[in-house]
DNA sequence: ATAAAATGTGAGTGAGTACTCACTTGAAAA
DNA sequence: TTTTCAAGTGAGTACTCACTCACATTTTAT
């Protein structure tokens, strides 16, 4: 019918179980558009109205206030953020074997996000603009973190230590170095320098080597 | 006298040749505290002259309009935050080998950036916030980048990838992994998890061993 | 068919908003 | 001493803000 699945795909992890009108959708879509061009607290409802094609008080009847409406979109973006690590047959995956090598995870791991980053950024911007100023989304990232993620990880990167494969330094080093690896080139790729020419394959595999030969482990 | 020297060294590079009054110093300060805390949209001069113990008319009697203020903060950031660059005796020092490896100029970038960034945070804090909304900054930066750091940072990764210390990858990739490391540990230090405990001294050197393992021209 | 509930509307409201301006102050120049 | 002028003031201005509410329309339940 229109073309905001991808909205709809987004919304999966709201809460609210699928029930959105046409005009909540608009909403949420000239929301999402203008707080990442503009920003949270310099848009205004009525801009908001007006870009969606719906009156002032409409917002409000579907969010009690603005920061509601911004919370609506940012929750389910951070649960998209890490929905790999929220699938139960994640961690299964990972050590059933059906990744051989940390590269291979790492790897599995960059496709996946990549694809994400790009279907979602104008959200992932809304995302990453707006937790320096509202501690309620610092405290639910912290959580989700915290519940979902670190041990997951924590786990896999223990798994290829003991197998040898990287180097003995400390579990939240390496997830530091990994995850600041590829957030470091999706951030310059999409946000700091997205009109540059860029070849994504051959730039994801530079990387890649440059990750795997920086944590390897070196023979004693 | 009074303890806002920081705010005079950051000012440095202002233009405006060190004629700062007290009161245009205490508005400076109050609008870099709040704008760090709140973000610049959603702090009202009325805030910001009330934390600076000064009328409101005194903020517009030196900056014509808000937005001239936040440049007022955010350019002297951003000189300083590349100043190693733009000093002359530095492409000397590297190209004098007072640099004999890579490795030692990563060092003394980081020694000097990482003091860099705990003295001004709120102020990068700011720059960082608020680059996203206004392409004044934007462009500031790129021209910046492009004029004063670019060429530089590429002539040092040239030098030392022709002594073969480092992978035959392009200079571009080679600057942004580098960048993007320390800038990704500084992230996480100072802003994403600034209440972690942290080993400064131990994260520095796995860090820096991470990038030269990860940057090491692999013997053919 | 009818009641009831949910969804949508837009003029209205009071609390700010960035910015102005006629005026005061204090210190240096004449 | 008198003049000049930058620095500082705060009440005032036109306007925008998030949010409300009485009412209209559409959807769902009975």
């Amino acid at each position: 019918m229109n073309e905001e699945q991808w909205l709809e795909e987004l919304l999966k992890f709201s809460g609210e179980d699928g029930k959105f009108s046409e005009k909540q959708l608009k909403i949420l879509e000239a929301a999402i558009e203008m707080f990442a061009e503009k920003g949270y607290a310099a848009t205004s409802t009525s801009e908001i109205a007006k870009r969606a094609g719906v009156a002032e008080g409409t917002i409000f009847r579907h969010y009690k206030t603005k920061k509601d409406l911004l919370l609506a979109i940012v929750t389910p973006t951070l649960l998209q953020s890490v929905a790999p690590f929220l699938a139960k047959e994640f961690a299964k995956e990972v050590f059933e074997h059906q990744y051989e090598h940390y590269e291979d995870f790492v790897r599995a791991l960059w496709k996946n996000r990549y694809a994400f980053v790009k279907k979602y950024l104008p959200a992932i911007r809304v995302f990453w603009q707006e937790i320096a100023f509202h501690d309620e989304i610092q405290k639910q990232l912290k959580t989700v973190f915290t519940l979902h993620v670190y041990d997951k990880f924590a786990n896999i990167v223990r798994h290829f230590q003991e197998k040898g494969e990287i180097e003995d330094i400390p579990v939240e080093t390496v997830i530091r170095l990994t995850v600041t690896t590829i957030a470091g080139f999706f951030a310059t790729r999409f946000i700091i320098m997205p009109d540059y020419v860029w070849d994504d394959e051959a730039e994801m595999e530079r990387t890649i080597q440059f990750l795997m030969n920086g944590l390897r482990k070196k023979d004693a």
